[in-house]
DNA sequence: CAGTATCCCCAGAGATACTG
DNA sequence: CAGTATCTCTGGGGATACTG
């Protein structure tokens, strides 16, 4: 968290979900369970790399679960927790607001 | 605008309005008209340079609108156009979650 | 007051290669 | 398959000074 001495709400929410992806990906993942390489394909413009961090950061915050298989090869799958499902309202919002923001001009 | 080739609603609101101010910006000029030192003060952690160009950025949206007093010294308001006012949904909902976000743990 | 104009820097992000 | 590990680089953004 950078900086958020105002204390203010919606500096509050940027600053946790902010970035390009972070809601993009709990977006995908508040409709349904999903393996690391199929956010990756959901998601084409992000790299490896920056799907891991945002990965890891999400669940840090407590937003998705992380699910092993101990198979071969591994399987691994995300999802959101209960406190990711409660995004669902902003999540709506933001896709609303999506579709309006396309249809303008 | 960056990436957008997925044709994403959450894409394309992240494209036009993320980063670390935009929301924040239009939360404030929701509410009533600012100056543009009055929008200073209320966001202590922006830069004059950043402000400026954010401001720039939500009036070429058509989001916000940018009106000059020839008085002396200068005298600038801004404040939401329609098309920002039907953002509103949208802010409200961001502060729901940051609202709630604080008061997690 | 409400901005521009410069200079400058580093962290965020891409590309590539490797691995349990 | 689902990641690390490096290495690299760019442009977003800060600091400062100046101005109509």
């Amino acid at each position: 968290m950078k900086n958020n001495i105002s204390g203010c709400s919606v500096e509050e929410t940027m600053n946790v979900l902010g970035g390009r992806w972070k809601m993009l990906i709990i977006s995908f993942l508040i409709e349904k369970t999903m393996r690391f390489n199929e956010l990756r394909r959901a998601l084409p413009h992000i790299s490896q790399r920056m799907l891991t961090l945002e990965l890891r950061d999400l669940e840090n915050e407590g937003f998705i679960s992380r699910k092993i298989y101990a198979e071969v090869p591994v399987k691994v799958e995300y999802s959101v927790t209960n406190d990711g499902e409660k995004l669902r309202p902003l999540i709506e919002e933001i896709k609303k607001t999506g579709i309006w923001l396309k249809s303008r001009t």
